[in-house]
DNA sequence: CACCAAGTGGAGCGATAGTTCCGCTTGTGG
DNA sequence: CCACAAGCGGAACTATCGCTCCACTTGGTG
């Protein structure tokens, strides 16, 4: 109850990152149990009620207080990226897997599908997915996606005139159907998928419309991103 | 300033429906006049700020006070809806116009265009737009679309295991598109399109998966439309 | 012209959701 | 086992947004 006690600092860095590097300031193991409790309520508050679920239900579903989530993730913002990250994992994953598969085309496709299913099952947070470009996952991702489409193109399974952009705008239109059909049935973006797919290997017409640019592509991420933060307000008090 | 005066009612019922019948207890002149700003006001603060933008935003484009706005619009969702009937109906107008061109191809693809377009231009309410089904107007354009589907798929032009659902599938599918994309380009979904068309003409290979059915569509849109409205709360007080 | 119902604006209410604050508890190093 | 930094919970604060209320103005009718 000292002045000194009064005025002291809210915490300490105390940085854990989301599994990339290994803490040095080390958790408490309390405190890093409910670290792991609080991100798997997050995930599943997230799949089951959208990213707009209260950060009072988060908490709730993890057993702790909303300051003890606070504590650890300085903003919701946060720790959606935190969740979100790991699904950009899986993703970067399932684009691995594709690029060893024996046959460049049906890895080409597995991935689509992969990607496909993850966003079906996490379609709580697919908004989010597909936002802040500048993150080493996503390049990573985009590196790997590029090499896919390559490779299915020199083996003749993908027509000539597409590019790795209109990949990503094949992802957000699955977005779409999923963001709408998620909760009625798990086989509309797949049907959608599957005609898509015929699409992608015959080229019997040239597309007359030009592809998205890179620096496009960029820039739609940044919009969304902004679009649904509704002004992502830190610290409203200051 | 009497008992009686104090206690009035809030306001008689003065209806004047969105174009469909002519109103008879007319408004007031300068009134119906407010009415038009405001409806083009939500208009375009929709399309330029989406949805979501506060009805103070809506009240000040139009140059009234947000009172007034509510005299004529018991809530912001009405508000919405008369503005989405507006599009619904130029939806309707596009199918007819499919309908009666001379080739059945070009009939429906020029269809499936102009609801690009239409969604494009008004990407503010597009999740508001494949909505609440029970409403004359979407029953009008489930029958006209089915029927262009029919008649390309007597003419040959569109693979014959393509169902009615499936347009509604493509058209949430372009959503996400367009979503992403309308700040930064215009012709992303345009592209996507192009690419489904081509899909939509051979059947190469049969599709696998079965198509939603009409039951679930209808199921899909009331789910859009209660996750988006946050709960819907009229009058908090009581 | 006088009257008054209809119309108007905008302060303020109630609810919600993100964030902070702070008194108490607890793991852990010495 | 003690001390204390780290951690904890949750009431309270703040911003926001839809909506209501009401004192005042105004169009149009008799």
């Amino acid at each position: 109850m000292t002045p000194s006690t009064i005025g002291r600092r809210p915490a300490p860095p105390a940085r854990v990152l989301d599994g990339a590097e290994e803490g040095e300031p080390v958790l408490r193991r309390d405190a890093a149990r409910n670290r792991d409790k609080i991100l798997a309520a997050a995930r599943s508050a997230f799949d089951e009620e959208g990213v707009d679920v209260g950060v009072e239900s988060i908490a709730q579903r993890a057993g702790v207080g909303v300051g003890t989530l606070y504590r650890r993730f300085p903003t919701k913002e946060v720790l959606i990226e935190a969740v979100i990250n790991e699904l950009l994992d899986r993703i970067h994953a399932a684009a691995v897997a594709g690029l060893v598969h024996d046959s460049p085309g049906e890895g080409f496709t597995d991935y689509l599908l992969a990607v496909g299913w993850l966003q079906f099952e996490h379609s709580g947070c697919l908004t989010r997915l597909w936002n802040t470009s500048s993150d080493v996952r996503r390049t990573q991702i985009s590196e790997v996606t590029r090499e896919l489409l390559a490779r299915a193109q020199a083996a003749g399974a993908v027509r000539d005139d597409l590019v790795y952009e209109d990949v990503i705008v094949l992802f957000w239109a699955l977005r779409g159907v999923i963001e709408t059909t998620s909760t009625v049935s798990p086989d509309a973006w797949l049907r959608h998928l599957e005609l898509l797919v015929g699409a992608l290997g015959s080229a019997e017409r040239p597309l007359l419309t030009p592809p998205l640019t890179p620096e496009q592509v960029e820039r739609a991420k940044e919009a969304t991103a902004s679009r649904d933060a509704h002004g992502p307000r830190r610290t409203p008090s200051g």
